[in-house]
DNA sequence: TTCCGACAGTGGGGTCGCAAT
DNA sequence: ATTGCGACCCCACTATCGGAA
């Protein structure tokens, strides 16, 4: 199969907005991959959801730059593409850079232009053709003849698109498809996706949202959870080998042997294990969330025994030779705290409000980053941001000015959309502490666009510089220390709540109401 | 007919390792 | 020694389609 094959799909995906039509056009391409071999399944339902085959290449949005011109006509196959980046992916060493931008550039000159817009979106990950894994499993489901459901839960459990694809369409029919698809089951040793939360202002909405999200009377007992700033692991036990996953199901086993030594003290012996691990100090006090990025990031022995990562855990998938995936949680829940005492977060059940509330005062007392809130009857969805887990946070909010904004891009096109936020400085001036661009809707960034134009003192292209006169009010989970702006201090998770035009900029939050933030 | 669940897109700050400068 | 890039950690939020109700 030729790379412009997949190349003239991924342009038509792109062109429609219909996830009907898009889905359509991948079962089309699909089926005549499925023609080619299994190989050519492989690297094509990989390229279709967006991404290559291979985890790094050393090449990003910055590699892209400086690309020859298309080719006129199409000749590379998606062997040749995927060889490609396999011999990319392979380079290390002094050279290596030159060597990946001159096998890049070699690569990009075979190419036609369309097949070029693709290579640059799986080179960036950013393809952005309106379809990507979820939309895929469903166009595999079709193209092999079975329920979309059995593709999407074989993928949730083999963690990976591509093996499921192959093995669905492999198969000589919608039977032997199924069959196939059922062959992939929880597995200790191989990470399932994990399940993720929906999120609510507060504690009384997540109760609300969790009985609206499932059959749970309004009066039923809910799980509240402790929910603590680190890193998601799942754990793998086989005996004395154990495992440790990230979100993404990276393999980090190597980086955090006292994970590894906890869960081998554990009184199981095949375990899989979902939880949090992050570096607390001599009090048990969880450290910043910068300090746990760092200790599970580095694989420097020596600089890994300056902190240790202690690992938490709330659900427990498999436990001796039970799979629990299907389990209501109540019932894992109660596994759980026999084989990881010790090393559960704190919870409470309660069918009472104020309880819960109570709960997710106290873990935030103590440091923590919040509270889970779970039905208790509810299954591990592997994958999904189901309606059976909600998290509950702090919000903190100030009135910030908007020193400057950049341009859009995709969708926002056009617009002017990430602001650039100041405390005010009571000694003049402004203090920069981030951007963002979350909370706008289309109406906002109509308005913010033509107000910022009339605000405008300069232009670079790509950031507009503007008088520091509007005010803004921005919510943010909290603050971190930054190398990067002015005040040593920068914004989490900053979005917009409205604009207020109610307030001057010389009665905006100052520097220091945000510095007592800080405690 | 309306409602709402799931997805994709639009980017944010910070950390590391590695190769180039 | 410093800088820039790539890869991953953490992530919030809105618009949209199409099936569910």
């Amino acid at each position: 199969m030729l790379f412009d094959d997949v190349a003239d799909a991924s342009a038509q995906v792109a062109a429609t907005r219909s996830r009907l039509a898009k889905r359509a056009v991948l079962v089309d391409v699909l089926r005549r991959a499925a023609a080619d071999g299994p190989d050519v399944v492989a690297i094509v339902s990989r390229y279709l959801g967006g991404e290559l085959r291979q985890r790094r290449t050393g090449l990003g949005w910055r590699s892209l730059s400086g690309m020859p011109d298309p080719a006129d006509t199409p000749s590379l196959t998606v062997r040749d593409v995927d060889a490609a980046f396999a011999h990319v992916a392979g380079l290390s060493g002094p050279g290596s850079s030159t060597a990946r931008l001159e096998a890049a550039r070699t690569l990009f000159a075979a190419a036609t232009e369309r097949e070029q817009r693709l290579l640059g979106g799986l080179v960036s990950g950013e393809l952005r053709q309106g379809a990507l894994d979820a939309l895929l499993l469903d166009a595999v489901g079709e193209a092999a003849g079975v329920p979309a459901d059995s593709v999407r839960r074989a993928a949730m459990l083999a963690g990976e698109t591509e093996a499921v694809a192959v093995a669905a369409l492999g198969a000589a029919s919608p039977d032997d498809a199924r069959a196939a698809l059922d062959q992939f089951t929880l597995t200790v040793g191989r990470p399932v996706r994990p399940m993720l939360a929906q999120s609510a202002p507060d504690v009384a909405t997540a109760v609300a949202q969790l009985s609206a999200g499932t059959d749970n009377a309004p009066a039923a007992q809910v799980v509240v959870d402790t929910k603590l700033d680190g890193i998601r692991i799942q754990v793998h036990r086989d005996g004395d080998d154990v495992r440790v996953y990230t979100r993404s199901l990276d393999d980090v086993t190597a980086r955090v042997p006292e994970i590894v030594a906890a869960v081998r003290a554990l009184p199981a012996r095949t375990l899989v294990l979902d939880g949090e691990a992050l570096a607390l100090d001599a009090e048990g006090r969880p450290r910043p969330f910068q300090e746990t990025a760092s200790r599970s990031a580095t694989r420097d022995a020596e600089l890994a025994a300056t902190a240790t990562l202690t690992p938490f855990f709330f659900d427990v998938l498999h436990a001796d030779g039970r799979d629990l995936l299907d389990a209501p949680l109540r019932e894992r829940l109660a596994v759980l705290d026999q084989v990881a005492a010790g090393h559960v977060v704190e919870r409470v059940v309660t069918s009472d409000p104020a309880v819960a509330a109570e709960h997710f005062r106290s873990v935030v007392a103590a440091g923590q980053e919040g509270v889970v809130v779970k039905a208790v009857d509810a299954p591990y969805e592997a994958g999904r941001r189901g309606a059976a887990w909600v998290k509950v946070k702090p919000r903190h909010t100030l009135d910030l000015v908007v020193l400057a904004v950049e341009r859009g891009s995709g969708r926002r096109s056009g617009l002017l959309s990430n602001i650039h936020l100041g405390a005010r400085d009571p000694d003049g001036g402004f203090v920069m502490l981030g951007k963002t661009f979350k909370g706008m809707t289309d109406e906002m960034l109509a308005w913010q666009t033509q107000r910022f134009r009339e605000l405008e003192v300069a232009d670079d292209g790509w950031t507009v510089t503007v008088r520091p006169e509007q005010v803004v009010e921005i919510a943010f989970d909290g603050l971190q220390r930054s190398t990067r702006y002015p005040g040593g201090l920068a914004l989490r998770f900053a979005r917009v709540l409205r604009y207020r035009d109610d307030k001057p900029a010389t009665e905006a939050d100052t520097i220091d109401t945000v510095r007592a933030l800080l405690g």
